[in-house]
DNA sequence: CAATTTTTGATGTACGTACCTCATTAAGGT
DNA sequence: ACCTTAATGAGGTACGTACATCAAAAATTG
């Protein structure tokens, strides 16, 4: 077993003494150049790399993060939240703690306020879940200024650059949706209906297009309805549902855009008498799995919720850390999910 | 910022010396039974986790591991290679050090020869992709005597229980395929054609399983040819795959049960003049990612390498810790992988 | 070349835990 | 109550790094 190489193997190497080793490691004043550079060479020569547990151990320090969620009890927020417990748990080993706050996501104004209360010395980092705004996006900004590590968590900020948006990438995800779809058809012409909770949202839009775009360019005989749009409320999906089956009897699929399926499925199998369309929906919930089970659905577009939440708490530890976090890692997966992969 | 509870404030809370509860902690002997219940208590009460990192300092521990993987140099093993690469980079801040070795996988004497003369003290863990072998197992239950953890990778052996087995339900797999080629081909009548490199590996018998449930159940107006083995050999291929089309002009779809597509596909690429047949393969290399954004294969039925060598290593890495691994998190996903998707 | 400033070295303490030794106390057996 | 053994406590050192202090050496200035 050889041993990695110490900090005092180290200055043994650059031919300096353990202080001045610290002084470069740590970036501190009062090095010459000269010297910096010998100890960079010999860091490369010998393969130092600093004990990360080590120093943080001496440094006293933990990682302190916090999930900002919106308030809505769906089972895919659900779902998350109880994901972050676990990794709560997993990542407890390692001086991580990961906490959350429910806070309204239609109101942008209480969102940045909350987080321009916020304390740098009680928070090291944010993953935050809300509507697309600028009021939040410059809370974010000014977040980020303060020195609270930012990333956008699912429904992404306009602004996120590559390295701080934690989710899928929503226009393939609508794409993704309607190759499927196509596919599923087959030679079939007809209609189909698309519902989402509001139409209001970025992430709901991006899918609707990438949908679009797949069955303009390859299933032309399909004619894609306007979306139809539930705000969340059984009756008025009924309703709307109901009156779309009725004036098309030809629609053949249903695309539901939205995180919450279950209101919009139980409103088109009370609206379908004759054979069921084609179902495809977003997110794995108990729901969703119990309806692909049950063949009611035919195939469910997700992102895992477990993986979100560990990448995101990765993502905002390498931040934390100064380090680039390992982009293959991250990389959101648009998963498919059939009866016969759940 | 509130400070973990550190062994010294356990011992105040049980009401011992640290001395004893070092003894509790570390499971050292001459403590008494109810003593140890006390500092259990109080670690149940107080909250207490143990700072991994503090120990495996103390304890100098680092953690080694070794990838035993076969010679065959298809592209999705040079995959599999470079993410342990990647993997062995990302951790070895963690103190934990991967490498690998190649053995020709078809001599299992070898192999188990192999195993037999790992050093506990030099390696902590193996992660050994080998076809299923009697020999094989009795040295892999030999090597765990003797210290040394051992998970399965990829292809399983077939003692592996729940935790010592890193990859995809094959059966499940196959029966993907099956619904994809199934819902595909839609109405159509025909025949299907399932390549694979050999049907002794017990993950290709997997595959066809699952394949050929799903189509019995669900898909009866597809009738699916026997399984041609190109035995890694592309003349072979060649010639069986053009027989195969002569004899069965009414060919639709192409399962391709093994990681390396690309002979197969070429053959089939050669053998068929009209209508493209639905085109299925596994595993995602450079060449059936091509294959997908040309529109040559369909679908493709994927697990990916990097969470399987990252699982593989947390997976050993918690045995190590004589901890339990996160299941929902190394449960390793049946990725279906569209053009839209990639 | 002396005075000053910059750079470097030497040394100590701390982080939370493991592991060791020795002394002390409690429990059991007669 | 004595002796033996088991159980516990007290204290130290170590792991690899961070951070602080002070002294020594080297470079720079006038």
């Amino acid at each position: 077993m050889t041993l990695r190489p110490t900090t005092k193997d180290l200055a043994k190497a650059a031919g300096v003494s353990l202080a001045t080793v610290d002084r470069v490691l740590n970036d501190r004043s009062g090095v010459k150049e000269k010297t910096v550079e010998k100890v960079n060479q010999a860091i490369e020569r010998i393969g130092f790399v600093r004990n990360v547990s080590a120093a943080n151990l001496a440094r006293r320090k933990s990682y302190r993060f916090l999930f900002l969620l919106p308030e809505s009890g769906d089972q895919f927020l659900k779902e998350l939240i109880s994901r972050i417990a676990e990794a709560n748990a997993a990542f407890a080993s390692d001086m991580v703690t990961a906490d959350v706050e429910q806070i309204n996501g239609n109101d942008p104004h209480r969102i940045a306020n909350f987080l321009s209360r916020l304390d740098p010395e009680a928070l090291d980092g944010v993953a935050i879940m809300s509507p697309e705004s600028p009021q939040v996006r410059d809370a974010m900004l000014r977040l980020a200024e303060r020195g609270i590590d930012v990333v956008s968590f699912i429904s992404g900020q306009p602004i996120a650059a590559k390295g701080d948006f934690v989710g899928i990438d929503n226009h393939a995800a609508g794409a993704t949706a309607g190759r499927l779809m196509g596919r599923f058809a087959g030679p079939r012409t007809g209609k189909l209906l698309v519902i989402a909770e509001t139409m209001q949202l970025l992430d709901s839009l991006e899918r609707r297009l990438g949908f679009d775009e797949v069955m303009t360019a390859d299933f032309q005989q399909l004619n894609v309805l306007p979306s139809l749009e539930t705000y969340g409320d059984p009756e008025r999906t009924e309703k709307i549902v109901r009156n779309s089956f009725a004036s098309h009897p030809d629609i053949i699929g249903v695309y539901v855009l939205s995180s919450e399926a279950r209101v919009p499925l139980q409103a088109v199998a009370a609206a379908t008498a004759g054979e069921k369309p084609i179902i495809i929906g977003h997110e794995r919930t108990p729901f969703t799995e119990a309806g692909l089970r049950s063949r009611q659905i035919d195939a469910v577009i997700a992102q895992n919720p477990g993986h979100l939440v560990r990448s995101a708490i990765r993502i905002l530890r390498a931040h934390s850390d100064q380090r680039e976090p390992l982009a293959s890692q991250e990389k959101i997966r648009i998963e498919i999910l059939l009866k016969e992969n759940l």
